[in-house]
RNA sequence: GCGAGGGUGGCUGAGCUAGGCCAAAAGCGGCGGGCUUAAGACCCGCUUCCGUAGGGAUUCGAGGGUUCAAAUCCCUUCCCUCGCACCA
């Protein structure tokens, strides 16, 4: 039978789906465990899960992978006796889907390329896709479903269900009822992407420029000017806070729009977008009187720190449409500013027109603030004065001027020191000592904050989007009583890799507030204010209790599902007044299948959603509910660039398995790198795979077709390999509880086959003994892989025994077959061969007659006293000396005993023990019908100082333990 | 900058948490051979350099150090990838 893996893989696919195979109930343990093996009561439940994809575009390989690795994990659980539950679900709350179907319904041509090309929807298909949920049930359907259902996923699928669900709603609903009487959510501001034009917040996905801006927090320096008695504030706004001793004048565009604005009942002069932008971020604005820039020209104001009055010069590079639109200059330490305040000093014409005495713009000097501490470079007193003349800076058109402006302020940043004007700030790093200062200052009232884009934002209407301040419901991560638990999870976890232990921790650490509700979006809304949607990381935290439920939940009508059945289902019938008994009931499954034993997700998502998993938990359930265990997942390359949607680098589980076969992709994805790691899908290792896969199946059927064998009849060479194989066994046992895959894939498919390698080089394979081996190896390697390529080994298995390899249990290592002395004989044999080999290539001669001589008793004796003694060559020499027969030899023994020390030197007991047992003669006399078949010579094994021997080439005496001499002739 | 992970032979990639069986797994590629009418597939061997006896020399980003012994431990240094949020 040929391997025909679309044809087989069908007809499992059938079979799993007719039977409901991986549907998994607490009271049908026994059910599917297949014949005998099934020991139904002790099977203990193991609840796996995956983040449940979120379908705003197709699956790929990517995709496929993600979900497989949970997959092979829940298989091996399976054969380990395990009731597993392995469920999925769609994630579609938010505005992702949203965005894609609003430019669906535009026909963008980006957005047209993604589904058509990339993903092939049909023509005709894609009015069904204008709607959201339409949009999102084409994908599920037709890809995820599709896919997952394809790779034999081993799904409970009566379990999914989306979340936009109103019963999944009323769950959400429940869950943030109940945090927020625990305290853990929190009203306040919070800065958002507003367009001015909608006057509405915006998300990414409406943006026409300015994808990647920044929120960037500026610090409004408010000087102080004395309007003909009236005070007014002219806040400047900066990113370098601790520049302000070094303010030497200001600068605004004389041209620009500006205002004086009532600010929280002050007067401040800013430009009119300013004054737009402080009322969006929750200040009260009233535009009083509007003039140009060249109002404040030639005005001094009053620095608010150093109580300095500096001039306001006029600049055409200052943008008002960027914070407050009036800057401070600071020529030591930024050389834009210098280039400026030079080239100001020069157009003594300009300045005039503006009634600016060019006298009082020539005594300017810069005012160095900080030293910067470098080894290799003397920045001068003047650090933007060193910038702009080192780097050969003319004009404020140079464009190198933006990057000696940039390079010194990070230098400043990290290396400088300020200087002793700053008192008690004095001497500090500037990185250590900003936001102290800031803030501080801040608190005094000197500074102010204003948040600003770090590019410029556009929306998709063409209006201008900038930061608003808008009322936000918060999840109070930062709460220290909640951190701490969050970190108990952690301490009680497994975490896999265990190198991400600690980057749990630090997001713990390290999480501020979130924001946990939009304005829009499918999803949930908020309970108790209904405008806003519970947003996408907030509503996928312990939705995972869902998955015990959800298919039960239909048969309880929506209305049903309130505070109270959720209460008495997740706390139990005392947490009520009346418990539901639907709830209770539903409550038994809950408790049977929680905690998660393991979650496998992207390592991406430890810095949000698998931390938001952890804290949720906490807050919302008992300790015994906690997570178990997360193992980490690392991304996909497709042929060595990251895989694109939107250019359509992908490819597409449906065609890979197409071509090549679902075990064959499983396999690869599997095998290629351990889970946590990152993998290249590359075509031309996969096809290897393929190949590699087909040879296995070849080997398989000639054995499955061949006589059963004769266990009795066992030799010496089939004890070795049924020895290999029990390491194996243990080898991947061990690795799939750390779910490495890519180790235990590895072992138990390139690490035997290494092994039958040899074994079909070493041994008569028509021996019933042999056929026996060979059918047992091939049973055992059949269930160590059944996690990985299921189909396959269903196949091969049931064929071989009557049963699918995924209805035997786990192999065990069988002690029987376990022989470290076998495997240390075996090992002399094949370094025997491989020390023939090496003489023959370098004599380049053809031997006939192979003579080989094992070393005398009296060295044996010397390795004996090594192996008791141990690795010090002095006590060995000790104790050997005690015999007199090796007194005698002197020298001799004391080169030996140095050689054997190297020789038994990093093995272990077990090793040297063995090689005490083995008797080289007897071992290598077993060999030399082998050894005959392998060089084509004949073969003659002799005893170094025994009667008969026949030794021409006066070689014996090189002999030593464990590597005898040999003669070629 | 902060946090995390890396730099190994033509490529991919083990080994490096417990230093010695490591010239360094395995796959791919390359070379040679077998099988075949032939190609593919399949099978076997070789694949750092030197060597007419199983050996030797030089390698695991670079430079030091510890040790009888280092790809593996320590220090310094260079380079690369990813994350740094309110977005799934």
């Amino acid at each position: 039978m040929d391997y025909d893996p679309q044809e087989l893989e069908q007809r499992w696919r059938e079979r799993w789906a007719e039977s409901g195979r991986y549907e998994a109930d607490p009271s049908d343990v026994a059910a599917h465990a297949g014949g005998d093996e099934a020991a139904s009561d002790d099977e203990e439940p193991t609840f796996i899960t995956v983040p449940y994809p979120y379908p705003s575009g197709g699956m790929h390989i990517g995709h496929a992978r993600t979900y497989t690795v949970p997959d092979v994990y829940a298989r091996y659980r399976r054969q380990q006796g395990d009731n597993v539950l392995f469920p999925i679900g769609w994630h579609v709350t938010g505005t992702p889907i949203i965005g894609a179907v609003e430019r669906l319904k535009k026909r963008e041509p980006k957005q047209m390329s993604v589904l058509q090309d990339t993903y092939n929807v049909p023509e005709e298909t894609l009015s069904e896709l204008e709607t959201p949920m339409g949009f999102a049930n084409h994908f599920i359907e037709e890809h995820y479903k599709k896919g997952m259902q394809s790779l034999g996923l081993s799904v409970d699928w009566r379990r999914e269900f989306n979340t936009n669900d109103e019963r999944y709603s009323q769950f959400i609903t429940w869950q943030y009822e109940t945090l927020r009487d625990h305290g853990r959510l929190e009203k306040g501001l919070h800065p958002v992407k507003f367009c001015t034009d909608e006057q509405q917040p915006v998300t990414t996905h409406d943006l026409l420029e300015g994808e990647n801006a920044e929120f960037q927090e500026y610090t409004l320096v408010r000087f102080g000017w004395d309007r003909e008695g009236t005070e007014v504030t002219v806040p400047m706004a900066t990113l370098r806070p601790e520049t302000v001793y070094g303010v030497t004048n200001a600068y605004i565009d004389p041209e620009a729009d500006y205002v004086v604005a009532d600010v929280d009942s002050e007067k401040w002069f800013v430009s009119a977008e300013a004054a737009e932008k402080l009322r969006l971020q929750a200040h009260d604005v009233e535009v009083l009187e509007e003039y140009e820039g060249s109002e404040l020209v030639g005005q001094r104001v009053e620095n608010p720190i150093t109580g300095d009055d500096v001039l306001v010069l006029p600049a055409g590079f200052v943008d008002a449409d960027n914070a407050t639109g009036v800057v401070m200059s600071v020529p030591a330490h930024s050389p834009d500013d210098y280039v400026a305040l030079q080239e100001a000093k020069a157009d003594t014409e300009y300045l005039e027109s503006f009634g600016i005495d060019p006298a009082d713009v020539a005594d300017i000097e810069p005012i160095p603030i900080l030293d910067i501490e470098d080894d290799d470079e003397d920045w001068g007193e003047v650090p933007a004065q060193y910038a702009v003349e080192s780097n050969g800076i003319e004009s404020s058109d140079d464009p190198k001027l933006a990057k000696a402006t940039k390079d010194l302020y990070n230098k400043e940043f990290h290396a400088g020191h300020l200087k002793d004007m700053y008192g008690e700030y004095a001497g500090e790093l500037v990185k250590d000592v900003r936001e102290r200062f800031k803030d501080d200052n801040a608190d005094t009232g000197a500074f102010d904050l204003m948040q600003e884009f770090s590019e410029e934002v556009v929306c998709r209407c063409g209006g201008d989007v900038v930061v608003a301040e808008q009322d936000t419901w918060f999840l109070t991560y930062n709460d220290e009583d909640w951190k701490r638990m969050a970190h108990e999870v952690v301490d009680g976890m497994d975490t896999i890799p265990d190198n991400t232990r600690g980057e749990y921790d630090h997001t713990i650490d390290w999480l501020n507030e979130w924001p946990c509700i939009r304005n829009y979006g499918l999803g949930t809304r908020l309970p108790w204010d209904k405008d806003f949607v519970i947003e996408p990381l907030s509503d996928s935290t312990v939705y995972m209790a869902y998955y015990t439920i959800a298919h039960r939940l239909q048969d309880v009508p929506v209305e049903d599902l309130d505070r109270e059945f959720f209460d008495a289902l997740f706390y139990g019938e005392d947490a009520v007044d009346d418990a539901d008994e639907r709830a209770l009931s539903l409550r038994e499954e809950w408790q049977y299948w929680y905690p998660v034993d393991y979650r496998f997700s992207g390592n991406d998502l430890i810095s949000n959603h698998l931390t938001f998993y952890l804290f949720h938990h906490a807050d919302l359930f008992d300790e015994s509910m906690w997570p178990q265990g997360i193992v980490i997942m690392g991304m996909g390359l497709l042929e060595g660039e990251k895989m694109s949607s939107s250019k359509g680098h992908v490819v597409l589980p449906g065609e890979a398995i197409e071509k090549y076969g679902a075990d064959t992709v499983r396999f690869f994805l599997l095998n290629s790198a351990e889970p946590w790691q990152d993998y290249d899908w590359r075509a031309d290792q996969v096809g290897s795979v393929r190949d590699q896969l087909n040879r296995f199946w070849n080997r398989g059927q000639d054995l499955i077709e061949g006589p059963d064998g004769d266990r009795d009849e066992l030799q010496h060479i089939d004890r070795w390999l049924l020895s290999k194989l029990q390491d194996t066994v243990e080898t991947v046992t061990e690795a799939m509880e750390n779910s490495e895959t890519r180790t235990a894939s590895q072992a138990a498919f390139y690490g035997l086959e290494e092994s039958l390698r040899w074994y079909r080089r070493r041994a008569d394979l028509d021996r019933s003994g042999a056929q026996w081996t060979q059918r047992h190896v091939l049973e055992t390697r059949l269930r160590l892989l059944a996690p990985f390529v299921p189909f396959l080994t269903n196949e091969l298995h049931e064929q071989l025994t009557g049963t699918p390899a995924e209805d035997a249990p786990w192999p065990e290592v069988d002690a029987e077959f376990e022989s470290t002395v076998v495997e240390v004989e075996e090992r002399q044999v094949e370094r025997l061969t491989e020390d023939v080999h090496d003489i023959i290539d370098v004599t380049d001669t053809d031997p006939e007659t192979i003579r080989v001589y094992v070393a005398a008793d009296w060295k044996n004796l010397v390795f004996d006293t090594v192996a008791d003694v141990g690795t010090n060559v002095g006590q060995v020499m000790g104790e050997v000396m005690q015999h007199e027969s090796l007194r005698e030899r002197g020298n001799e023994v004391n080169q030996l005993v140095q050689d054997l020390v190297d020789v038994v030197r990093g093995l272990d007991d077990d090793a040297i023990e063995a090689m005490r047992e083995m008797d080289e003669a007897t071992v290598y006399e077993d060999a030399t019908g082998f050894l005959r078949r392998e060089f084509d010579a004949d073969v003659e094994i002799y005893v170094e100082g025994s009667e008969d021997i026949h030794d021409p080439g006066e070689r014996a005496d090189k002999a030593t333990p464990f590597r005898p001499a040999i003669h070629l002739e």
